[in-house]
RNA sequence: GGCGGGUUCGCAUAGUGGCAAUUGCGGCAGACUGUAAAUCUGCUCCCUCUGGGUUCCUUGGUUCGAGUCCAAGACCCGCCA
């Protein structure tokens, strides 16, 4: 049995685009570590060009882990990914390996530092008869159902006008009854007290460029033609990988919806909206340091930096 | 050259004579424990901001009052030449 308290690994994190994955893979490669990758997109077979996966040859290279994990006509969620890697790097750490994580999806980063309070999953027939009342009665009902259910919980959400909060609340209220707090409980900590992540950033306008000529490629590499096989398969992409920035776009193109400039430029939007979020997320929620690598530094400078913050740093404990 | 349509706060749109002016997009900031590349919130003319100042192509007019009515001009778009 392994002291699970001793589970630890190292954070890459950072908006996307910003090049974290080829700064993971470098130090990677140079010390011989695994990658598991917190991406709430690259779990999905077959979703490849538009989510910026490793290419085969990296892949062979590098142990990689939390890639092609579920088809995308399967939905995923923070609870399973949090299951998945727990048990990843319990095998990493009893091989007496080391694991990089690198990935843009805060709440998978989050639930890897913090664990998750355990809860009901989802329920699928709730969800869709709320969701129906939430598109033929608006969100009205959801709040009052909630208030008069559990006035706690319900005082309780940070966001009482999102319906997709609103939801999981009563999902939860109708599954355990009421009592249980939304959120996080015990082991919660403060950002600034919390465990040290490094990440990469750079200006806004730098990022910007960068998402425009990365979107630009996706489309060189192929984006349409892997979108158009995805619907050929006949299965429709699970509400989860439907998401996918990029995918939709593409399929409106295919559909004669818009032209491929205004796919392009959708995507661009949607990406650059993306990224400030994601900027948002991890400035708040957790700390920090930080490595500017606007001023044209090469992958293997930026690399010596992070190991270098990593040294300095104690390495971040994985909650179960 | 003739006839018609149009010009509104970055873009697109709404606007019965009482409007700092609708809505969508974009932008900025923020929230966030089972859909998170999602979802949601606030702000988005200017200022010394519980108030004040300038706005709806331009100029002039009607009116207590004009983005809204009238006249002329500028530019754009259709159709006929």
């Amino acid at each position: 049995m392994q002291n699970k308290s001793a589970i630890s690994g190292c954070f890459l994190v950072g908006p996307t685009a910003v090049g974290k994955s080829a700064v993971a893979h470098c130090i990677a490669l140079q010390d011989h570590c695994n990658i598991l990758s917190a991406d709430s997109m690259l779990i999905y077979k077959g979703m490849d060009v538009g989510t910026a996966k490793p290419s085969r040859a990296e892949m062979a290279a590098v142990r990689y882990y939390g890639i092609d994990i579920v088809p995308p006509d399967v939905s995923y969620s923070v609870w399973a990914f949090k299951t998945y890697a727990y048990d990843v790097l319990e095998k990493i750490h009893s091989r007496g390996e080391r694991a990089i994580i690198v990935g843009g999806t805060g709440l998978y980063i989050k639930a890897l530092m913090h664990g998750l309070t355990p809860g009901p999953g989802v329920d699928p027939g709730l969800r869709a008869k709320w969701n129906n009342v939430l598109n033929t009665q608006g969100i009205g009902p959801l709040q009052e159902f909630l208030l008069k259910k559990d006035p706690e919980l319900y005082k309780s959400l940070s966001d009482n006008k999102n319906p997709r909060r609103l939801i999981r609340a009563i999902e939860r209220v109708e599954a355990v009854g009421t009592g249980v707090k939304n959120g996080l409980t015990e082991e919660w900590m403060s950002p600034e007290n919390g465990p040290v992540l490094v990440g990469l950033k750079c200006s806004p306008e730098e990022l910007n460029l960068r998402i425009e000529s990365r979107v630009r490629a996706m489309y060189c590499q192929g984006l349409v033609e892997e979108v158009r096989m995805l619907m050929e398969q006949g299965k429709q992409l699970s509400v989860t990988a439907r998401q996918a920035i990029g995918y939709a776009e593409a399929s409106d193109l295919l559909n004669g919806h818009c032209s491929k400039e205004e796919a392009i430029a959708r995507t661009i939007i949607r990406t650059r909206q993306y990224a400030k979020r994601q900027k948002t997320w991890f400035s708040r929620q957790t700390n920090v340091k930080w490595i500017d690598v606007d001023a044209g530094m090469n992958t293997a400078e930026i690399a010596d930096l992070v190991k270098e913050y990593w040294r300095k740093y104690e390495p971040v404990p994985i909650k179960k």
